[in-house]
DNA sequence: AGCACGCCGACT
DNA sequence: GTCGGCGTGCTC
């Protein structure tokens, strides 16, 4: 049968959950039409790009409805078979349209078409041009002459050579190739300028101990087949070098790596690592990248250059060929999970379905696995590597919980916390005070009314931002000039509570001959402010470094002796299930910080629950301890992982609309036995930037009757006409029950 | 998502 | 009498 036979299923970048089918005319493609392949179609009076699914004999389309393809993208597939299953996968699995899922593996140029291959600009001399030459043509401009002969030698020149033989080239260019003397192509190019030369020096790998040997051992034993580690150590404990080194095995059999990270103020330290000890190209994909550069780096994985690609969240969907390790780093942080927009998937998750059909391995790191990952090693369906604390480290930190219900607080410091960090800045100790608020103070209030200063789109506060003096709202970004008055009752207003800003500002009183340093998104916006604040920690500079949830990750403090936590009490009583997990692995996280030289660490909590279980439990017998009490609430209350959660979502411009559509949705809900529907219930912040939002939350014990259920319920949702005034989106394994 | 078609209010 | 509001429905 000949491919003019055959209908091609297209995906669009469309929120719709059809495919539409494409005739293959014969005239069309030239090359063959294959699954993955990016094509031009008609659709209605417009054109759009998509990738085709699949092939098939024939279509359910009446044959009079089929238009032809418009045109071949691609002459190679983008997304591989491997890749495409895929994805094919995760729209199923997280009940996304199959065409918004693909765009997420494409980065935006690919999307709007831009070639699989890098191409440069190639210019040449025509015919013409070269009569012209000859004549010593054109008389008056001499630079056109010389531009002429330049381009006469050899085959030309690209686009970079032209530039280097004068930056204004263009201008010369223009007028020849209006008479047609020049002429320019696109043409394949095998390497991009931003591709680095290959490093000649490499670090050279230290000897490991003997319980990072056996990691790595553990992992290049099983290369060529699935199976899932769990690479369990502390901050310092040296799990990047058995990523290095299970990555050197890796490339030894010419096969590739994919690293997973979560952040994107990660990355420059690891890739550093890695660059710095393997002579291999790597790809880096990130959100920080331009529409450019994430085009190069996708292509530079898909032409099969970059043998280590190493990327946030969506770089599990890059188009790596050959794969013999995938490695996720912090596999317990929230920022792998997509959490906004519509294709809300799971990286750390996708990644072990993607190990798993490749039948490679997967190397999970954390020094705080999250539950869900404790419970598959429980259950055996992961292996747990264990890196203990190095014997030329100091002991662990000694952690203690300062009760807030004895103490007389200096503005949010307990005067045990305070007599604390005297104690270590007298003896060339370094302080952490970690605060999970950034601001000034959460809170402005009229001492004479009690008027609170709200923010007008949501139902939050204002947070005051003394030095910026503003206030401004952190759910919405909403500003407004920092009042003096109330503006009710015309009485002063005063701050109340603590943010980074009052309590280095407090610091700074109490401290005075101590210098600071503040870590937080509104003193760091960019990498370079980054490094320079983490420079002058480590250089020691800085005495006190005051910050928000951005010391926890990834930058090491080796001269921090005492470690201050300020507010652990929002953990312990909140709505959300998993709100203790993050609060057990915040303080183990900023724990780590400190104690790393020689000299022995202090953690001091401060809470108004010292005898709280699960911070008991934290005490007694450390995360893993925690972690065990806390899997045992899970499984009493019925929570993940002993049960599979989904969250239906919606947010509408009135107080209503949100729940409406969700009431009318439980009642169309097919019965479905095990599957139990909770709410709908309004957000804990219902009205959020204007709009109020509300949830209903499907529970179910088992993933099969779960996602049954969802498969013949969501398609009726769809119809809904409650829907029409909703935003309504669907979370599977959703990580905040708002 | 677009973009049309379609049926009801204030304008030349 | 029309221009245009955005509700509804389709796109292979």
């Amino acid at each position: 049968m000949s491919q003019s036979d055959w209908i091609a299923c297209v995906a669009l970048d469309l929120p719709t959950r059809q495919t539409f089918d494409y005739r293959i005319d014969p005239d069309a493609g030239g090359p063959c039409v294959g699954p993955g392949m990016r094509v031009r179609v008609p659709f209605g009076r417009r054109s759009h790009i998509g990738v085709v699914l699949e092939l098939a004999a024939r279509s359910a389309v009446p044959a009079a409805k089929l238009k032809p393809i418009g045109a071949l993208i691609d002459a190679r597939a983008v997304l591989d078979s491997q890749l495409l299953s895929l994805l094919r996968w995760a729209a199923q699995y997280y009940h996304h349209p199959i065409g918004e899922v693909l765009a997420a593996a494409l980065p935006k140029q690919a999307r709007l078409g831009a070639p699989a291959q890098r191409l440069t600009e190639h210019w040449h001399l025509s015919a013409d041009g070269a009569a012209a030459l000859a004549a010593d043509e054109p008389r008056r401009a001499p630079k056109q002459r010389e531009l002429l002969a330049f381009l006469s030698s050899g085959h030309g020149a690209s686009a970079d050579e032209l530039l280097n033989w004068r930056p204004n080239w263009r201008d010369h260019a223009r007028p020849l190739a209006a008479r047609g003397w020049i002429a320019s192509s696109e043409q394949p190019s095998a390497l991009g300028p931003a591709v680095a030369p290959a490093h000649i020096v490499t670090s050279v790998a230290p000897v490991l101990s003997a319980e990072q040997s056996a990691a790595v051992a553990a992992v290049t034993a099983s290369l060529g087949g699935f199976a899932s580690f769990v690479l369990h150590g502390l901050t310092g404990s040296g799990k990047t070098e058995v990523y290095l080194q299970s990555v050197a095995a890796v490339l030894a059999r010419g096969e590739r790596a994919l690293v997973l990270v979560p952040e994107i103020g990660l990355t420059p330290q690891l890739v550093g690592r890695f660059a710095a000890r393997f002579a291999e190209p790597l790809a880096v994909l990130h959100s920080g990248l331009t529409d450019g550069q994430r085009l190069n780096a996708w292509r530079l994985c898909l032409s099969g250059e970059a043998r280590i690609v190493l990327g946030t969240r969506s770089a599990v969907l890059a188009p790596a060929a050959q794969l013999g390790l995938i490695i996720v780093d912090e596999e317990h942080d929230s920022s792998f999970k997509q959490q906004e927009g519509g294709f809300r998937y799971s990286a750390r998750d996708l990644a072990l379905v993607r190990a798993q059909s490749l039948s490679i391995p997967v190397l999970l790191g954390s020094a705080t696995p999250s539950l869900e990952t404790l419970h598959n090693i429980a259950a055996g369906r992961y292996r747990r590597l264990d890196l203990p604390r190095r014997a030329d480290q100091a002991p662990p930190p000694r952690l203690s919980y300062v009760d807030l219900r004895q103490e007389t607080l200096t503005a949010g410091l307990a005067s045990t916390a305070i007599q604390a960090i005297e104690r270590h800045l007298s003896s060339e100790g370094q302080v952490l005070v970690y605060i999970n608020r950034r601001g000034y103070a959460p809170t402005l209030l009229c001492t004479a009314c009690g008027w609170i200063a709200p923010c007008s789109d949501c139902d939050a506060r204002l947070t005051v931002h003394q030095a910026a003096c503003k206030l401004r709202c952190h759910h919405c970004g909403a500003e407004r000039p920092l009042y003096e008055q109330c503006p009710t009752c015309g009485f002063a207003v005063k701050p109340v509570g603590q943010g980074t800003e009052r309590i280095a500002e407090t610091l700074a009183r109490i401290f005075p001959h101590a210098p600071q340093a503040r870590l937080d998104r509104d003193v760091v916006r960019h990498q370079a402010e980054l490094t320079a604040v983490v420079e002058r920690v480590s250089s020691g500079s800085a005495r006190i470094l005051v910050g928000t949830q951005m010391v926890t990750k990834g930058h090491d403090f080796p001269n921090v002796t005492l470690v201050v936590v300020l507010n652990a009490d929002q953990g312990l009583f909140s709505a959300d299930f998993r709100a203790a997990e993050r609060l057990a692995q915040t303080i183990v996280q900023v724990a780590g910080r400190a104690g790393r030289a020689m000299r022995p660490g202090e953690v001091l909590i401060q809470t108004a629950y010292p005898e709280h279980p699960l911070l008991q439990s934290l005490l007694r017998d450390g995360y893993d301890g925690f972690a065990r009490a806390a899997l045992l609430e899970r499984e009493q209350a019925q929570w993940p992982p002993y049960a599979r959660l989904v969250a239906l979502r919606a947010s509408g411009t009135d107080a209503e609309a949100a729940t409406r559509f969700l009431s009318a949705a439980r009642r169309g809900a097919p019965a479905m036995p095990g599957v139990k529907l909770l709410g709908p219930a309004p957000a804990a912040m219902a009205k959020r930037a204007g709009r109020w939002h509300a949830q209903l939350l499907i529970e179910c014990a088992q993933r099969g009757p779960l996602h049954r259920f969802l498969d013949q319920w969501l398609p009726e949702i769809a119809e809904l006409p409650d829907g029409r005034q909703v935003r309504w989106s669907v979370d599977v394994d959703p990580l905040e029950i708002l």
